[in-house]
DNA sequence: GGGTAGCCTG
DNA sequence: CAGGCTACCC
């Protein structure tokens, strides 16, 4: 679920697994997971962009994830371990979106500003898509909670 | 006060 | 990932 959404409201993730009986504890079980999620996603590209620079990458147009890149498949083995679906063209530009802003923004100093990754986050924040139906099951959840 | 986001830690 | 803590908002 999260290469469509990387920001589900816990209203959002109720109505996906209808015929889970949902507490206070599963639910923020739930929005803790994605926020784990979140925070291995954004690790990662931030250790890519200075990666980046470091390779002294003048151009960002061509910063960009595709699916034989190393951050593709960094992040593929963590969100989908057993390649269980295909991964959305969606997700990959919002990885390269993530990417490139990432790069733009340490390239022009901004990390030396402690909250400098704020407006990134609201950035990626307003990409996410809406998730497939088939992902109202519960079995979705049980293949959640193997990954 | 309960629900979250963000950050740190193990 | 889970636990714990701070800070913000409704």
């Amino acid at each position: 679920m999260f290469f469509f959404t990387r920001y589900p409201s816990s209203t959002l993730l109720k109505t996906y697994f209808p015929d889970v009986q949902f507490n206070r504890c599963i639910t923020s079980q739930l929005i803790k997971w994605f926020s784990n999620f979140r925070e291995f996603y954004y690790i990662q590209m931030e250790k890519f962009a200075r990666q980046a620079i470091l390779e002294e990458v003048t151009d960002s147009n061509h910063l960009m994830v595709s699916r034989d890149s190393e951050l593709f498949r960094a992040l593929n083995m963590h969100y989908n371990k057993g390649n269980d679906f295909e991964v959305p063209d969606r997700f990959l530009e919002v990885a390269s979106r993530t990417l490139r802003e990432f790069f733009s923004a340490v390239r022009t100093g901004k990390d030396s500003d402690p909250s400098w990754k704020k407006p990134i986050y609201k950035i990626i924040s307003k990409l996410d898509s809406d998730i497939p139906d088939v992902f109202k099951s519960s079995s979705c959840l049980q293949e959640l909670l193997q990954s």
